[in-house]
DNA sequence: CTCTTTAGTATCCATTTGGAACCTACTGTT
DNA sequence: AACAGTAGGTTCCAAATGGATACTAAAGAG
């Protein structure tokens, strides 16, 4: 079968911005340890070694956290701060643009903390 | 060696409710489909039928489309009303629980439109 | 001389995610 | 008789994600 894109009579046009906002902020947010990540580096709000942040976040490896970390450094959300020491020692510090998103976070966590229930309810109901 | 989990001296301790919210709320708005499906569903505000749904968000498959709509159905957040009529009908809808996650929403996109600038400007920076 | 510490890399492997292409059922149309 | 249209289900496959483990360098402690 081909895939031409039929648009049927009753299809009604939206916006549609390619880069979408939503996407890309939840594409920054998504990833197994990339809220505890920033939560901990949030909260911290100062500046946290390597090996504290590890354990802070606890069950994540290195090999995930540093990738992570670069992520979140590339988009300046963190700074990484490297002394050339043996052994090493690096600080990482969230960044002013970094807590910016905090009231969004919370605003999400309140979404959730609002409506867990009743989402827990419906999984019940259509767990059948 | 071995994987004990050595807390420092160092380490603060923070209130550990292993249940995010966060984390939650992105569980549900991640993935690929996600949040394109949910938008298409909340602009429509009303019911729309499955193929316009896939026609209307564009590039997804079938087999995602219906997983997707099928979470969403679980969570109480999109309805599913399908009449018994060859060839098929299946109207699906926005819930009002579905509704309430607009603001929150929104405020994702207003924080990435504010701040997609300086995003930008640090991956060039960094992208050494 | 060996062990420890730190912040990574590098490898290998298992799981998860997602895409392409197929199939179905039933009716209406040509 | 053949084909289109709808809302999926199913199978196979490729890519992405993530976990476990081993390795490194240089200095200090015992």
């Amino acid at each position: 079968m081909d895939t031409k894109e039929k648009i049927s009579h009753s299809d009604k046009k939206v916006p549609d911005d390619s880069r979408c906002p939503m996407t890309d902020f939840i594409n920054i947010v998504s990833g197994k340890w990339a809220i505890p990540t920033l939560y901990r580096l949030i909260i911290t709000d100062d500046i946290i070694r390597f090996g504290s942040l590890q354990r802070g976040i606890g069950g994540i490896t290195q090999k995930e956290l540093t990738k992570q970390l670069r992520t979140f450094e590339s988009l300046g959300i963190v700074s990484r701060q490297e002394y050339p020491e043996m052994p090493p020692r690096v600080e990482y510090r969230i960044t002013e643009l970094g807590k910016t998103l905090k009231p969004t976070l919370d605003s999400l966590a309140q979404w959730m903390t609002e409506h867990r229930d009743e989402l827990l309810a419906n999984s019940r109901n259509n767990a059948s």
